[in-house]
DNA sequence: CCTGGCTATCTTGTATACACAACGGTGATT
DNA sequence: AATCACCGTTGTGTATACAAGATAGCCAGG
């Protein structure tokens, strides 16, 4: 039952499944709580049974997904104090980079930091937080790579990576994008500098300031929904 | 009534067959670049490919593996400057770990904290290298667990297991057990002190010493190749 | 009416079967 | 003799079939 050639075939199905579910989870179609049972996906991809496992095994060692034996696989609830960990791991996380960056950082590397700075800007004054969003990952990987540390920009990118839909509930929140490139902007002059403590200091506030956000953004919810 | 336990509750065999092969990797029976047949496993266990599969398809998301389409698992040759990359972020997240133990440990997890550390201490008197690398790694949990940030305890344990092979082999190095000690000493001293500073800076140091020592071993092993 | 146990059914976990791509060997051609 | 092409073998990727455990619903008994 492949579909017909599309797809280069050439590849697991279940790396492709894996990507198609995780969309679906961290865009919302699947929140948590969801029970993912293995036949409804098959017949939603149209393939059998097998890539589907292999696919949700693969999600769940990456903490995506949860299995237990004999129950299944779930979308988690992930608690707000468990994404309040994760950010506060992922500031030390940006921290690290930036301050290898600072050190570690080539020319070509501080013109390509600069180039997604600027498009940052560009996207504030248009004032398209949408665009802005995608712009911020850009530039967060910039910093990423110029740590030279290759272990550390796949654990980096992984965290935000799962991160994400939390961080995009803050987009809306007043003045964030404004705020959030003033602060790009004193870490990008911190590594150029080669400021490598105040680079660090710089993005593990930016980062905890994030984690803060979604803290007090989860304590309205809470406060909302306790008062209906 | 009946006995409650007797037998591992038959969770999924590929949750099994993952630590054993993963056992079989990090011991060496399975050097870097050895494939990894599925029928050959599949044989060897007892069990068909299918849970094979599985299992092997989990390591390789958590990277102790590689895999490439059609061609099969391999376990990578890991350079040292892969290991070296790993040891810093690992110095960072021990560092991040002794920062935060030093301002939330409980009085229950001093206790625990310098139990682990006189046990070490026993091991050290009594010479036996072996004993205290198992109870170094409960040492360090310890700290882990007082860092009261559960994400961070699961991303710190599992790179510390990943790193295990490779500082396995400062074991012998002359007099590591002793300084390692003392640099044990300071670190309890540090975060029962409350000082989250000296404790994250002592504990990046101590870390740290090991990716160095293992790059040194590295260089030694390379020039030893080079000259035969 | 509630509770407790039993069974029916559904879902997961494992095994087997099948399809196709990649690697290696052999033979023919230059 | 060397090279290239073709074919067989081997092993991965996927589908299907089968077994076992778990949940839920039902019936019986208190």
């Amino acid at each position: 039952m492949t579909s017909p050639a599309e797809i280069p075939a050439t590849a697991r199905q279940s790396e492709r499944l894996g990507e198609l579910i995780e969309e679906r989870i961290v865009t919302g179609v699947y929140p948590p709580g969801t029970r993912l049972d293995e036949q409804e996906l098959a017949d939603t991809f149209g393939v059998s049974r097998t890539p589907v496992r292999e696919a949700l095994i693969q999600l769940a060692s990456v903490g995506l997904i949860e299995i237990k034996p004999r129950r299944g696989a779930t979308v988690p609830e992930v608690g707000a104090d468990r994404v309040c960990e994760m950010f506060e791991v992922m500031a030390e996380l940006e921290a690290m980079c930036g301050r290898l960056a600072a050190r570690r950082i080539t020319p070509s590397e501080q013109l390509a930091l600069q180039e997604a700075h600027r498009a940052c800007e560009a996207a504030r004054d248009a004032n398209t937080p949408d665009i802005y969003y995608q712009l911020n990952e850009i530039f967060h990987q910039r910093i990423y790579e110029a740590s030279h540390n290759g272990f550390l920009v796949e654990q980096a990118t992984a965290l935000h990576r799962r991160l994400r839909p939390y961080r995009r509930l803050q987009l809306r929140v007043r003045n964030r994008m404004a705020t959030s490139f003033n602060e790009h902007q004193a870490i990008v002059d911190a590594i150029i500098k080669g400021d490598s403590e105040l680079a660090s200091a710089l993005l593990r506030a930016h980062v905890t300031v994030q984690g803060e956000r979604f803290a007090d953004l989860v304590a309205t919810l809470r406060d909302f929904k306790a008062g209906t």
